[in-house]
DNA sequence: CAACTCTACTTGTCTAGACAGGTCGGAGCA
DNA sequence: TGCTCCGACCTGTCTAGACAAGTAGAGTTG
């Protein structure tokens, strides 16, 4: 019946106008802001069904290279916005999918009392007990990342008895909590004169420190201090719509 | 018909679905790995068409909530990873939606010849021309960002001739050129000895550097730099499942 | 025991309609 | 001129089926 009645799979249809759209849109065919085909116009034009049509654009729209408008129609986004999925891996993994060795020292692991600051920022009250864990992870024996971090001890009761030379506080909280929401902030500042020493860098050398806040549905897990030297490491990504 | 004949509009049916499925996972009903119900039971378990049931679980998979095999069934994901959708956006648009004001002072803008590192990186040949510019950008006449970018004459022919204290070359480059991919990294290092002037920083004040390339379909469009004091900018972001 | 087949179940795709609700411009009226 | 109303057009949601294609396990056969 369609036309690739062939050895490779046939195309679906809902691909088939995806595939046309993106190629005008790359093409300028319908520059940003204007008016594209409407899903009437692209059921003629294919011969389809409309909710086939409407799966594509859809899509497209979900994807973030169309708005629509009820009432009034589909027209090519301003792509004003370069937006790319940043993804957050465990140390641990990113290392060992480059192929090295990771290894982790743990220099703090205690419970304490949460000053007010701490306390609130994790929803707790002031002088409750929380986790504190302060562990330096290393690639091939280079210091990558100092992580200051703080536990909920509601939300993983376990995590103080943890040997985080063996598994890494953000595989272990991963496994042991129903992850919902997660906070996270980039900036570059100089390291305090502990993570110097504990990263053997000198307290000039800039880091890039992320700071991370998770969340179950209704309490927070952890909040975590990041530190990176900045030679040393870089988050990258790619866009591509 | 339905249950909801109030005056809200009615929550639709396959967002129903979702939200059930979603609070489930919340809850660990359906722990990591495991399988959730098929299609066929959601259709009788809310009495609606498996269209509708199909279009709530293909929305959980494109959300990354679950993974779904052909013949198999659906499964919880293992959500072991946390990724976020990073955002840039053009920098005028992110001031001016803070409520602030935006300057720009052009420091340089010119015609020069590009020298081999640069070219291939431009998939120029060596000694081909390249447009040069070089711009601080202001927040309430702050100092915020320092762009040095190269761009591709022939993606954008009329770039060198732009008054770019009116228009920045992002938003310009957005609106003459059909942008198709994009790739950055991020990292922290000192500013160099021109760009700590130019910011009125102290050359060991950290920075928040991130060097961007943009691409048309076959060229690459732009390589920039854009340098931030580390002290006065921060990405931020969110995970939400 | 190994290889094959058959069957039940699953997801993937698609159709031809339906109704709802939103937008916009023009016709007609005050 | 300014107003309201109506109809054309658009997207949003949904149904009740259909066939295709993939998987896994049970049963059969050599």
């Amino acid at each position: 019946m369609r036309a690739q009645d062939s050895l490779l799979p046939a195309e679906p249809s809902f691909a088939r106008v995806k595939r046309y759209l993106k190629q005008g849109l790359a093409e300028q065919r319908w520059p940003p802001g204007t008016r594209m085909p409407s899903e009437a116009q692209l059921v003629a034009q294919f011969g389809i069904s409309r909710m086939t049509v409407g799966r594509a654009l859809k899509e497209l729209q979900s994807e973030g290279l169309i708005d629509r408008v009820q009432g009034v129609g589909s027209f090519a986004a301003a792509l004003h916005r370069v937006s790319s999925t940043l993804t957050i891996r465990d140390l641990q993994e990113e290392i060992e999918a480059r192929g090295h060795r990771h290894r982790a020292e743990v220099h703090h692991q205690a419970v304490e009392r949460a000053g007010r600051d701490l306390a609130s920022q994790l929803g707790l009250s002031a002088s409750s007990p929380v986790f504190h864990t302060r562990i330096v992870h290393f690639e091939n024996d280079q210091p990558l990342q100092c992580e200051d971090r703080y536990v909920n001890p509601a939300c993983a009761p376990g995590y103080i008895d943890q040997d985080f030379s063996r598994i890494t506080p953000t595989r272990y909280l991963f496994r042991h909590t129903a992850l919902w929401r997660a906070q996270y902030t980039i900036e570059s500042a100089l390291p305090t004169f502990q993570e110097a020493r504990l990263l053997r860098i000198r307290r000039a050398d800039p880091c890039l420190i992320m700071v991370r806040r998770t969340f179950t549905r209704d309490a927070v897990i952890t909040l975590a201090r990041l530190v990176h030297p900045g030679g040393r490491y870089q988050l990258s990504g790619e866009f591509n719509p």
